[in-house]
DNA sequence: GCCGTTTTCGGCCCGACTGTTTTCAGTCG
């Protein structure tokens, strides 16, 4: 079992505790310790194999420990059987709606017999939740159409939650002698900010055997199906996986094919139809054609790697994240492919957090974080105090930090702190921080915590004033989404964009597996329209800075080099493209 | 349920917004 499955189930037991109406600091520390969980690095499997006191892990105590114990070792957990006798679980569900919690759904389930997510609907249509004391009409609607979205998006999983599980399944795979080749296809290589299921592709000497070694990785919930060459499993999490084995001289035409996008691959087929080719997941074939049916049949051409498949049409390799027919087949034709930024371009990451706000670790601890990944420089940007459950900080605060802030850069001469913050953009537009304090900051970010639904034009004029304050340098995570939980806020996008670039602001890539905020087209958008663009972690934790890659990835499905990303620069390059 | 130069009990992030209220409960971040 992985740490974000444990995870999943300790965040489960804090669902049902709620609803059951638990105390709520007990509620707390199923949460902590989920969240613990789910962000430790190594696998708490082998930790409990080798007999780690799992105490040592923060929020993690005795209790936690031999839930843990129990859930890598019989693969449940008694407590979370037992809380589900009391409360369905299907109600834990309907918390994820946004404006349903645990005391709603309590609620809905004890006056209306609301289990599931169908019961919901059909309650809120009939009209029988308007009628429920502390709800009504509006609470009614926003039900149906929190249903409405929850639907539409299920099934996808983030990028960054398919990397646990891929990652761990690559090892297993990889420790078999027999497997030559393992790798993941699909969106997942494309670097999609979702995946529906990972296709993985395999070059085996021993192919049955191998079949056999995969059908049985412990995390296996159910073989949906499984034969010599193909087979499709689901993952204890839910995820599909399609494992493929294919024979070495297919495999950079499997790797292409299986890689995509459908887009993508189309206009590779009718490329090669126009070459006299045949593309298929087996190869690149010349001729064959009056043994229809068989897919060896004619010349074989290219197939080996995927390089010797694209130059066979002559093209050159083309980078997966590019691979949505966007351009990029025109571009490698004519050698105009870009050169994308990756994440040894990136000098500095200029968002992150500490003790000082919500962060865990100190300023001290992130900097020698930032020093360890070579970075150059790097910029502090705890909240502002409108976010009080962040311990957002005030003027007075402020000044606080930067005495520990000069402090410690006199202690660490190698890289340069740069002030910053992260200032709230309040209902009107205002700014959450006085002039003269904003005046002094090395970087100011601006961004949008609340009152997410305003009316769009109101949305636009807020953010658009925001962007006019002459202090402000960076706009983060401009839509404000959460992928999966939340939708981004509805705004004119491209106004807003053209403002920033008309201001100097730049937009930011929010790295942040669960946010990616610009997405890639929106990164394109922001481009074309002459903004500038940071890539930062928004990082927590010191080991939230690596979401970088994240970030990166995102960015080179936007087409993006390094000369269109700000923090690639060098400092003094960086603080003068910064001033307006 | 976790944690401890507040240490074995008694704390534990808390203010804003929404929709339903007529003084507030629930949700969110």
């Amino acid at each position: 079992m992985e740490n974000i499955e444990i995870a999943a189930v300790l965040q489960n037991v804090a669902d049902l505790l709620e609803i059951k109406g638990a105390n709520p600091f007990r509620i707390r520390a199923y949460r902590n310790a989920a969240q613990v969980v789910a962000e430790w690095a190594a696998p708490l499997r082998k930790l409990v194999e080798e007999e780690c006191d799992l105490t040592e892990l923060p929020s993690i105590g005795k209790d936690m420990a031999r839930h843990i114990e129990e859930l890598v070792s019989r693969g449940e957990l008694m407590l979370l059987q037992e809380l589900s006798q009391d409360v369905p679980l299907s109600l834990v569900e309907l918390t994820r709606l946004p404006g349903l919690g645990a005391k709603k759904a309590r609620k809905l389930w004890d006056e209306l017999g609301v289990e599931t997510l169908d019961d919901l609907e059909s309650a809120a249509e009939r009209g029988a939740i308007a009628t429920l004391p502390g709800f009504g009409e509006k609470t009614q609607d926003k039900i149906l159409t929190a249903i409405d979205r929850y639907r539409k998006r299920r099934g996808r999983m983030k990028l960054g939650d398919a990397d646990q599980h891929a990652v761990p399944l690559l090892d297993y795979l990889r420790a078999n002698p027999e497997v030559k080749r393992v790798e993941v296809a699909g969106s997942y290589r494309r670097r999609r900010e979702t995946v529906r299921d990972l296709d993985v592709l395999v070059i085996a000497t021993q192919a049955e055997a191998v079949m056999g070694y995969f059908t049985s990785y412990p995390d296996i919930k159910q073989v949906e199906s499984s034969g010599e060459t193909r087979s499709t499993v689901v993952l204890r999490s839910g995820l599909q996986v399609d494992l493929r084995i294919v024979a070495p001289q297919s495999y950079g035409a499997a790797l292409s094919y299986f890689t995509g996008s459908k887009e993508h691959n189309v206009k590779l087929r009718m490329r090669a139809i126009q070459r006299g080719l045949r593309l298929s997941e087996y190869g690149v074939f010349r001729g064959g054609e009056e043994e229809a049916g068989d897919p060896w049949a004619g010349e074989f051409v290219a197939g080996r790697d995927e390089n010797e498949v694209y130059e066979s049409l002559g093209l050159a390799w083309i980078p997966p994240e590019l691979r949505e027919n966007r351009g990029e087949i025109e571009a490698a034709e004519r050698s105009e492919l870009p050169d994308l930024i990756t994440v040894g371009a990136i000098r500095g990451d200029l968002q992150m957090h500490s003790t000082w706000s919500d962060g865990k670790n100190t300023l001290e601890e992130m900097l020698e974080a930032c020093v360890a990944r070579g970075y150059e420089y790097f910029a502090i940007t705890d909240h502002s105090k409108a976010l009080a459950m962040t311990g957002g900080l005030d003027g007075a605060k402020l000044r606080e930090q930067w005495t520990e802030i000069d402090e410690i850069a006199e202690r660490h001469p190698g890289i340069e702190i740069m002030r910053g913050m992260e200032v709230d953009i309040l209902g009107d537009g205002a700014l959450d921080l006085e002039d003269a304090m904003l005046a002094q900051l090395d970087i100011v970010l601006i961004s949008v915590h609340s009152r997410f639904d305003l009316p769009p034009g109101d949305q636009t004029e807020r953010i658009i004033k925001a962007l006019g304050h002459p202090a402000v340098n960076v706009l983060a995570h401009p839509t404000g989404r959460q992928i999966n939980r939340r939708d981004p806020m509805q705004f004119d996008l491209d106004a807003v964009l053209q403002s920033a670039a008309d201001s100097g602001v730049a937009v930011e890539l929010n790295a942040h597996p669960d946010r990616l905020d610009l997405n890639d087209v929106q990164l394109m958008r922001a481009r074309e329209l002459g903004c500038d663009i940071v890539i930062s972690t928004d990082a927590h934790r010191t080991t939230d800075l690596d979401l970088m890659r994240y970030g990166v990835e995102q960015a080179r499905r936007a087409w993006l080099q390094p000369a269109d990303v700000l923090n690639t620069l060098p400092f003094t390059e960086l603080v003068r493209r910064l001033q307006r």
